[in-house]
DNA sequence: GTTACTGCAAAGCTTTTGCATCCCT
DNA sequence: AGGGATGCAAAAGCTTTGCAGTAAC
């Protein structure tokens, strides 16, 4: 939680409570639900704050953004390579770890710098199922 | 092009306009790209008729909607398995076709019904290098 | 003639931004 | 004290929706 400061980050009130509900947590949250969880602690919480921590954590590298949910972004707090696997119905993200060892076909990189990867499974939970 | 008709779908001038921009299409793009480009046939184009219409594609699975990009869907008429490389930079989309025999670990499916999967590799691209 | 599509505008959601005030360091 | 963060509101993107008119079947 503290090894933020040495990054230039301010550690207010509002983003200790961001980085505590962060923490651990593998349920992939939207901002809305960031939100929803800090305004308990924080009534006058707002979005502007919400997104400006989210980015400010990304830009150093503490947070992942998820683009697997059509509509709206989900963040992922751990930032060790791995996987997930989406449920089609209620969008839940499960984490998923495994070692693939997928790359680009060097005839197919079209002189792209290949940075990373990330599988995407998608498929009904048991709740919807 | 016709193949649609039989599966109740109208083809009218402007859903022709579509299917034929989106025919071999590999530049997986958003309904934007869609619109401007069908635009130049048919001047009073909304975009009600490209969401309509890429959802009734979609819907009858000729059409397959990506989220990889943050922000906006992007549209692939290419319904065959296979997958991305994304430019992190301008956000160009580029398929790879190759065969990577991923699967979820039995013991992380936390009881999903697996049913397809995806792998979306990122990077920097010629132009943007 | 039916049924479904088109086009325009309005509304809905998520995310971003401007700005005055506030507070962490 | 200074620089960055907060919070409110407004605005900006993308997508969806209501509805009257229209066209495909």
């Amino acid at each position: 939680m503290e090894k933020y400061r040495e990054t230039g980050l301010k550690l207010t009130p509002q983003r200790l409570a961001i980085l505590d509900f962060l923490d651990g947590n593998t349920s992939h949250p939207s901002a809305e639900d960031v939100y929803q969880e800090v305004k308990k602690k924080f009534p006058t919480m707002s979005f502007a704050t919400v997104y400006n921590t989210l980015e400010a954590l990304r830009s150093r590298g503490g947070l992942l953004e998820l683009t697997i949910d059509p509509g709206r972004k989900r963040y992922d707090p751990n930032t060790e390579h791995h996987h997930h696997l989406i449920c089609l119905n209620c969008k839940k993200i499960v984490d998923v770890h495994a070692d693939f060892k997928t790359s680009v076909p060097e005839e197919q990189k079209k002189g792209f710098q290949v940075i990373g990867n990330h599988v995407e499974f998608y498929g009904i939970c048991l709740e919807c199922n």
